[in-house]
DNA sequence: TTGTACGCGTTATCAT
DNA sequence: ATGATAACGCGTACAA
């Protein structure tokens, strides 16, 4: 805090008393057009800048609002989703005046900082991606009932929403196509199964294999990493050497499997037909270009965004508490 | 703002008057163990949290430090060094119990916003990321005096420190070895040409070609991306079809390269050496792996959040505003 | 050791 | 249309 210029510098510039300075600073009405000009006039010569904090105290709101996000920092690094997400984000609160605040949290310590960050009033409202069930970041929130909106996970509080979108389906409609290219043995290359995300995604897998279903052909991973995907490929190619066929639980993964079958001159889309997740930019970079799940991740960035700035100015309670899935699409490229 | 419960009510609670309640809050000494005691209780039993922007009014801190992020967002997703700060410093932050507050910037108005969220007080502290010359936010900064620190742009402030790398010499380095294994026609696939990065890591292979400097050698691009470093290498074959070397600015762009080469059946390194920059996950993952300079990008995000921190906690204004460079290794695999 | 009272910089509610 | 003045919630000299 390094500003000195208060409000009554300039009125006395202005030779004005400080409520009509004020009046000025919030473009209210009544305020005579000398005024005014006497006032912006004073304003450029003192140098004055409003003093948040204390504008804060007085209207008891912030104008800024945090996007919380809750993953274990290298993870943040390596998804693709995160970053369009956050565009999406701010582009909506820019539009609408609000800062937005990206808080990490990373240890127990960024979490309880976090809340206390919450609690200090410092935002008007929270958006949070991939919230974990009962942590207290979100217990926070739904404490304080301050406008929020949850990302990629749904809620199991009541008052706060959540923009997502359907992993189980969007995973049975390109393994259905996936089968559609004649393959017969099917194996998954499955990821984060401690989240919802990751569990659907599995599901969604489970339920279009119906009877083909084999539990050992589905290679779980904690992370969705390229890694993930040579060593999930290669545990495959050991457990079923007749496959033909794999999903995998991101483009990432999937451009890990991939190379692994380059190596051992394993034809893709010839001899193993493969999937991905995301559309993120591995899709293209791969060869050949996956096929995958093409995931809106900038527009749930923007719902979310618009969510909360509605609450925030008031918004029906009900309109604003219903959550959304938003569609996903297949692209279709060469790989499968 | 959500909160109501005021220290009137925790006092009135704990038949107590307020400034002892503020007394224990703030772990003051001087509080008679039976009055925290109470005061604990009468806290907890109402629910009492401290509002920070009153907190904020009276002691003219906010105990956070804001990170901002001078860059399209577009860019932010594909630079592999950001994330890597952001992890540094937020560490550092957070030992240090402040809260990291990531600030994006993308447009005119974000940069108005955030001019206003730095004047309002809601910091303390600053880092910035490729701060560019001139532009109102590093102003803002300077003038109203605030604890700051520059990543990756030298400052034309001279209130301000830097930390950064050598640019010019790590590219110096890594194109001497290069030129160690026999190349003699070797091209630059240059990016950020508007940036003191980008121009010193092309003054540095100038530098070391010396007689065999051939301009037309040279591809600039705008950005550091994948994309780059497939026209940049499509172009450079063009120009020189006997070319046996590449630089490129970054290890996305030398990975854009290597899939032309790949394409092209051209050996790598048996016809053509190829070396990048950062050693960011894109290194490991080339066929074959791209030998590159490693940045400490981490390690640049603690510098500048201790630095921030020091002028915090009041260190020597001396000490503070040295600039620093923190040293780049070179990283030798199988590209050249 | 504890309580009192004023200040932090704005906004908001009154009169005028 | 403008000017006093009381909140807003907390920290902190100073008094007790």
């Amino acid at each position: 805090m390094a500003r000195r210029v208060t409000i009554h510098e300039v009125a006395a510039e202005a030779q004005l008393s400080r409520g009509t300075v004020s009046r000025v600073l919030n473009g209210e009405p009544y305020v005579s057009a000398s005024a005014r000009e006497a006032v912006e006039a004073a304003i450029k010569k003192v140098g004055y800048v409003r003093n948040t904090a204390a504008r804060s105290l007085a209207t008891r709101q912030s104008n800024a609002v945090a996007l919380i996000v809750h993953e274990p920092h290298s993870l943040v690094l390596e998804d693709p989703n995160i970053g369009n997400i956050l565009i999406g984000t701010n582009a909506v609160l820019s539009d609408a005046d609000y800062q937005m605040v990206t808080l990490m949290v990373d240890s127990q310590r960024d979490s309880d900082r976090v809340v206390d960050y919450l609690r200090g009033g410092f935002v008007d409202g929270a958006i949070v991606l991939s919230a974990r069930t009962g942590d207290p970041i979100t217990e926070a929130i739904e404490e304080l009932g301050i406008p929020a909106a949850l990302v990629g996970h749904p809620p199991d509080l009541h008052h706060v929403s959540y923009i997502g979108i359907d992993n189980r389906r969007a995973a049975e409609e390109i393994v259905t196509r996936l089968l559609a290219t004649g393959r017969r043995r099917v194996g998954m290359l499955a990821c984060g199964l401690d989240r919802d995300s990751g569990q659907d995604r599995l599901a969604g897998f489970t339920a279009v294999l119906g009877e083909r279903f084999d539990p050992a052909l589905v290679i779980p991973h904690a992370f969705y990493s390229y890694d993930a995907g040579v060593a999930g490929m290669e545990e495959l190619l050991r457990r079923a050497p007749d496959l033909d066929g794999v999903f995998a639980a991101s483009d990432a993964v999937a451009a890990g499997a991939l190379d692994v079958l380059h190596r051992r001159g394993i034809a893709v889309p010839e001899q193993i037909g493969i999937v991905g997740f995301d559309d993120s930019s591995w899709a293209t970079r791969c060869v050949p270009p996956l096929s995958t799940v093409r995931q809106p991740a900038e527009t749930l960035g923007r719902y979310a965004a618009q969510r909360v700035v509605n609450q925030l100015r008031g918004a029906d309670d009900d309109d604003v508490l219903e959550s959304v899935m938003l569609p996903t699409e297949i692209v279709w490229r060469e790989s499968a």
